[in-house]
DNA sequence: CGAGCTGTTGACATTGCTCAAATTTCGTGG
DNA sequence: CCACGAAATTTGAGCAATGTCAACAGCTCG
């Protein structure tokens, strides 16, 4: 299975940026193919299997990571044991960048997770020489603030209903296979949904069924869900 | 009205960066000196009333704006009016980067303020031609986005105690006369509290009698608060 | 097959919300 | 400086949405 490949492909430490899927969602996609050798030399090949911690809120910052495959989740803590996920992210998204020498927050594999890791240094002094890649940096986080100030929204004003229907709309419209599939599929459990929206799993629950009921969504399995009128759904969610 | 002063003072467009009392805590910090004119060409001063809007969500985003002095709230709404305070800024504050081409939020003057505005198409340009500009912005919007994970916790994991203390540790903290100062002077009603917070003014204002009550702090006047003792307030705050 | 997850459902508790009214604060004009 | 009306804040009573605790069902893995 994975296991295998994954290993096999570790031991070849520097990838190969020329031939990377995601390099064009990604930060990468800044830096000019003819710099790519300047790309490959600094980054490097992690595999993450599902459950494991990337990194965790308050660890020294040494690394930022491309995600070539998987999701990832982010999360904050509190003292007793409290979870606020930040962001779910996926494919070509981008984590590690800090202001701080710490991580502001933790990061697990859900899924398996291909990593392009690079040294923060090394990410500084690319910062400097490829201006571009500042600028798809500055961009991306201004799109991470935009979406953080929605979340916001979200969790002080709006009900577990909207919350999840918000929620499953998010998901729908950022899902990039968007040909017919009228099928949603969502990794994470229900407690990441829970810790995600600011509920109990118990709520989510129980909102999942409510809305089955009421017709707005069929759930194929616990983690496939199916919008038999889109716009309906779009309308009580709410918030777009 | 305010329309008569603003254009009165408004008639002086170019202010003069040498002589900004926040230019060393601004985004400005970022441009040499002796590059002072390029800046002082591109900006001009705005006075705003109590309760004006700067500009509203959805609005096509034309300019952006330091805070010289005075208090704003940023704002989202939700088609049937409620609302969430997604942040309050204060001087040396910078806003209105976005995205898109339209502004993600609105803001409003919540006491008398003076801006300093710039066109965002000059603003690219300084960008351009001035790289330690993009990098502050980029250390800036980092900053932001920690503060809005953090706020993401309040809002969703926490109790209304936690996140009343939780704000009035943040204002204490952020609040840069810090001398023997113990008062802590709160511009916003309790209104904005709520909304900043997820919460109502009934409940804001509930729990501000039972900290009262507690000996966790003293109401000076409504917009006045003062700690007996830090140290607890700290604690039971959590979060940090 | 049994242990251990994950998810669902039920019964009940509780936090925070809603509606309503009293009180205080604040801005304005005299 | 004072009075008045409007706005902001506080307080009370009851209620609803969501959380807590508990039981159970379905699946996966050994």
């Amino acid at each position: 299975m994975t296991e295998g490949q994954n290993q096999g492909r570790a031991a070849k430490l520097h990838h190969n940026c020329d031939q990377c899927d995601v390099r064009h969602k990604a930060m990468c996609a800044a830096v000019d193919v003819k710099d790519n050798d300047r790309l490959s030399a600094i980054v490097s090949h992690r595999d993450i299997s599902p459950g494991q911690v990337i990194f965790e809120e308050g660890d020294p910052a040494e690394y930022a990571y491309n995600i070539s495959s998987g999701e990832i989740r982010l999360y904050k803590l509190l003292p007793d044991g409290r979870r606020q996920i930040t962001g779910f992210l996926g494919e070509g998204d981008f984590l590690g960048l800090v202001s701080d020498d710490a991580y502001a927050y933790g990061a697990e594999a859900m899924t398996q997770v291909e990593l392009c890791s690079m040294r923060l240094i090394n990410l500084e002094r690319l910062l400097v020489d490829i201006p571009p890649v500042r600028e798809k940096l500055l961009d991306m986080s201004r799109d991470e603030l935009a979406a953080a100030q929605e979340q916001m929204l979200l969790l002080g004003r709006k009900t577990a209903r909207e919350k999840l229907l918000s929620f499953l709309m998010q998901r729908y419209d950022r899902a990039d296979s968007r040909p017919t599939e009228k099928n949603l599929h969502l990794p994470m459990t229900r407690t990441d949904i829970a810790d995600y929206l600011g509920l109990t799993i118990e709520t989510v629950s129980r909102t999942f069924t409510a809305l089955r009921e009421e017709g707005l969504i069929e759930l194929i399995d616990t983690h496939t869900v199916q919008f038999p009128d889109l716009e309906s759904v779009r309308d009580a969610a709410d918030a777009f």
